[in-house]
DNA sequence: TAAAGTAGGAACGGAAAAGTAACTGCCTAT
DNA sequence: ATAGGCAGTTACTTTTCCGTTCCTACTTTA
């Protein structure tokens, strides 16, 4: 019972991106560069560890994101977004434009999408 | 709680098309034009017409879908594409691309991102 | 000695999303 | 007369996700 028609390969990459996080990290990485796995979460305000480690997982194991571990210590992770992550970026910055244009129509306002 | 931060509005609209069946529903009507409830149903295989109405209710609320309701004695329903669902179009069809080549090379394979 | 930071892992629990199934009312075809 | 299609709606059940909390092992700092 695939809930992804083979048909629609952006469907899976949709599923890919689409966690509550998932953009937001891929954003901070694309805006702010290469972040350790601290400095990340205090980025995203309001992730848990939990989230944000499965999120990162994800997409390095989707080749979006790279991940570096210094056996420091302290241990020391960076990551970082790859050619595939800036893939990514080119459409998610055209969907942030639709967004913003969306968002200045009223289109997310609550008496719009959230009734009806 | 915000689980999207203001800060990202793409945030909005990925919640918009994440749902399992969205961007099907989006890409049938853009790839073989209006459609009624009953043949989208159909376009769609395995949809349930709980899914899909609702599916179609939060498009249709954000603009991105029209429906025209006409008060015959069955009742014909047709849905299509409005300007805004136009914008989502490109948009789908440029991830389209990225996520056929990143099927091309492998990376929805099990073997990369269900183990990792 | 105790607290805090580093980068997570494991377990538990609630809530929301999604699937299933049955029902509506009206009409047409068999 | 009965079945089936139209376009859904409603209720029920299941699944899945997500957040919270506690834990690791080590080191530095107070």
């Amino acid at each position: 019972m695939p809930k992804t028609p083979p048909q629609c390969p952006m469907d899976s990459i949709l599923r890919l991106l689409m966690g509550p996080w998932t953009t937001y990290i891929i954003w901070v990485l694309s805006d702010q560069g290469p972040q350790r796995f601290g400095a990340l979460k205090r980025a995203v305000p309001g992730i848990s560890t939990r989230m944000l480690t499965e999120r990162l997982r994800m997409l390095q194991g989707a080749g979006v994101i790279w991940r570096e571990q210094k056996q420091t210590i302290p241990p020391a992770v960076t990551y970082g977004l790859t050619s595939r992550g800036n893939d990514l970026r080119g459409v998610l910055d055209t969907l942030g434009h639709i967004a913003e244009r969306w968002k200045d129509e009223g289109v997310f306002a609550e008496d719009e999408v959230g009734t009806a």
